[in-house]
RNA sequence: CCCGCCUUAGCUCAAUUUGGCAGAGCGUUGGACUGUAGAUCCAAAUGUUGCUGGUUCAAGUCCGGCAGGCGGGACCA
């Protein structure tokens, strides 16, 4: 029980709340779901939740992913025939990356307009004040100069979605948090059980920016070409001896040493010759300049190239 | 339904009272400097001026219509 605990956390920023979550790991097959608005490409943001959900997997959930495509619709994203295609490439993408046979794949339009749901959306709506609703889309709304009413609606949708896919864990990047937290003051007053929530950190952009996202295109794709994440990394952010905010430290972080002991790093002798380092190892000896920026790069776009070999391969057939 | 105002490069905005070759900053791209990127320096690219009709030798600029937006008013039997 502690282990699952322990295992969970690791590499999330906040389990809301954690007494809850005991409970819930007594429960026979508990559900956690994570909700993605269709999105051009599926990128390594993303696949941070994608890797816990299937840890949750392994440690006995039910995967629930929504495709949202009503709130990427409310959300300006496109039309609905836009959106619904979409919808059918990031679901195979979700597949490449591990979540294939036991993870149920749920299209929003499929529910989201029955009765019960919309009562609820309504009901919610009585009970959150348009600022509060606003709010909670800062991190999430595209930048609109003439926001819309949608923007309001799509946080109570979220939350009515936790009741109708019945889930024990929402599952979200950092930046749902707002919403989430809205739904768990939201659900009790239906009389309804709010889920725990997770929050797994944001990754930078690779151009330093503070979110890694579709629409900044300062990501790296799940499905790149190899020749795609060789020049992304190679005309990343990568100031020497920081770690802070350093997306390819990041990188390591969540997509190496959750796999590797080592990082594997290769370089001529004339610089020093090849290094394998630990994460303590590399934290240390990077922030303290004794790691040249592009010896990392080097390192991340070989493992990466390797890591994603399958996604690609998958997305190809 | 009525009145007023707004719409110019990817973004923020210029374009002299009184029509005269559509510009700047940021961003983007390319080079220089670095064993990366950034910063810095140099250079370049980018426009159906919301759409449409008209006046004029000449319209971003003046007139009409339309669309979208913002603000207000009216209606509240």
């Amino acid at each position: 029980m502690e282990d699952k605990i322990a295992k969970i956390k690791e590499g999330t920023v906040e389990v809301i709340d954690e007494n809850e979550l005991k409970e819930i790991l007594a429960k026979d097959k508990p559900i956690a779901y994570t909700g993605y608005e269709p999105s051009g490409k599926i990128h390594l943001g993303h696949a941070i939740t994608i890797m816990k959900l299937k840890q949750l997997e392994s440690l006995g959930f039910k995967i629930k992913i929504l495709l949202a495509d009503y709130h990427a619709f409310l959300n300006g994203k496109g039309t609905v025939e836009e959106i619904a295609e979409t919808a059918e490439y990031n679901k195979k993408c979700f597949k490449a990356l591990g979540l294939i046979e036991n993870t149920e794949y749920i299209l929003g339009s499929e529910f989201q307009t029955k009765g019960e749901y919309t009562n609820n959306v309504y009901q919610l709506a009585t009970l959150t004040t348009l600022k509060r609703a606003r709010r909670s889309m800062d991190m999430v709304s595209r930048e609109d100069e003439n926001p819309k009413v949608a923007s309001t609606i799509y946080p109570l949708m979220q939350t009515a979605d936790m009741a109708a896919l019945e889930c024990d864990i929402a599952l979200g990047g950092l930046e749902q948090r707002k919403i989430q937290m809205l739904a768990r003051e939201g659900l009790p007053k239906l009389g309804l059980k709010a889920p725990v929530c997770i929050h797994t950190p944001l990754l930078h952009g690779l151009d330093g920016d503070d979110k890694m996202s579709s629409s900044k295109g300062n990501f790296i794709a799940v499905d790149d070409s190899e020749e795609d994440i060789k020049t992304k990394i190679k005309q990343s952010y990568c100031p020497k001896g920081e770690i802070e905010g350093n997306p390819l430290i990041e990188i390591a972080e969540h997509f190496v040493y959750p796999f590797e002991d080592k990082l594997i790093i290769e370089r001529p002798e004339k610089f020093g010759g090849n290094l394998e380092l630990s994460k303590e190892e590399l934290l240390k000896i990077y922030s303290e300049g004794n790691l040249h920026p592009m010896d990392l790069k080097n390192a991340i776009t070989n493992y990466m190239i390797e890591f994603l070999r399958p996604v690609r391969k998958y997305m190809n057939k």
